[in-house]
DNA sequence: AATGGAAGTGAAAACCATTACCAATAAGGA
DNA sequence: TCCTTATTGGTAATGGTTTTCACTTCCATT
């Protein structure tokens, strides 16, 4: 289930970190899915496989997860944190637009390329000016879907 | 402490809402902030000058506003929503970078121009791909201030 | 192989921002 | 002023997330 060592185990070596049956089996839930997932997702489809992995350990893990950069954690207002795997085979760099109606968040990746040139520039420009080290970005298109509008 | 009507006046009737003490007293708090307030800040500098409000009438009267698009909400990753005012004489246009270290908030109106045309294009074009109305946006920079790197 | 300390874990309880409920009140037109 | 109905406030509940703490696992060192 959990499969061999995967790319990220260098990264775990590499903070001082131990690569243990939750955290392998949280990041190959994360890595196989490309929605949004809750915490309570992802312990429901990890507690599956390993009955005796508990919720602590997602919540814990997803904060060392989202610390190390390996995951994004998103909050589009429905009221609980969502998750995606950064970076990997499976990922590709997207945005959200977020219906305030009903809650769904449609992804894009159309002109995401373009954004992020222009976001970098400006980054560099605000990174300077504020002290402040930028490791990435979000952005929210906020409105209203087909269905609600 | 309130004072005579204001410019949104207006915007309630239109939509067929009742002017009231505290949803004036909610809207004069956050147009006298350049913060992102939190419902509790809001609350607690609300109930200072008018004791009966209650923190229930600020939930809604947030969600409302919102709903309106008087007010934005955020959420920066600290437990709490915080609010702002969407538009007046009192506001400018920024986004925000966001601290993962200490959760402190810049914010930034630099090359926002620059931003915004740009996203608006792009929005139009999500807006037709995806049949979707598009009424704001919001960019978060996410990494550590001076102080936490 | 045994040991010891540190990192990691799970269950239950605590936490706390937000929401639901409901009786009482106030806004605004007739 | 009266009447209808939106609005309000206190309290209790909700529910996602965090804390606590005793226990287990890992791993470098004997």
């Amino acid at each position: 289930m959990v499969g061999g060592p995967p790319w990220w185990h260098g990264k775990f070596a590499g903070y001082g970190y131990r690569m243990t049956v939750p955290r392998q089996a949280i990041l190959s839930t994360l890595s196989k899915s490309k929605k949004h997932l809750s915490a309570e997702d992802i312990y429901l489809s990890v507690h599956k496989a390993y009955p005796g992995i508990g919720l602590t350990t997602v919540y814990r893990t997803l904060e060392l997860l989202v610390r190390m950069g390996l995951v994004f954690k998103f909050d589009f207002g429905d009221g609980r944190s969502r998750y995606e795997l950064a970076e990997g085979p499976n990922t590709n760099h997207h945005h959200h637009l977020v219906c305030r109606g009903c809650g769904r968040i449609i992804d894009y990746s159309e002109l995401v390329d373009e954004e992020t040139k222009i976001l970098k520039q400006i980054g560099q420009t605000l990174s300077k000016k504020y002290d402040f080290s930028i490791d990435s970005h979000q952005i929210h298109f906020l409105g209203l879907c087909n269905k609600c509008k």
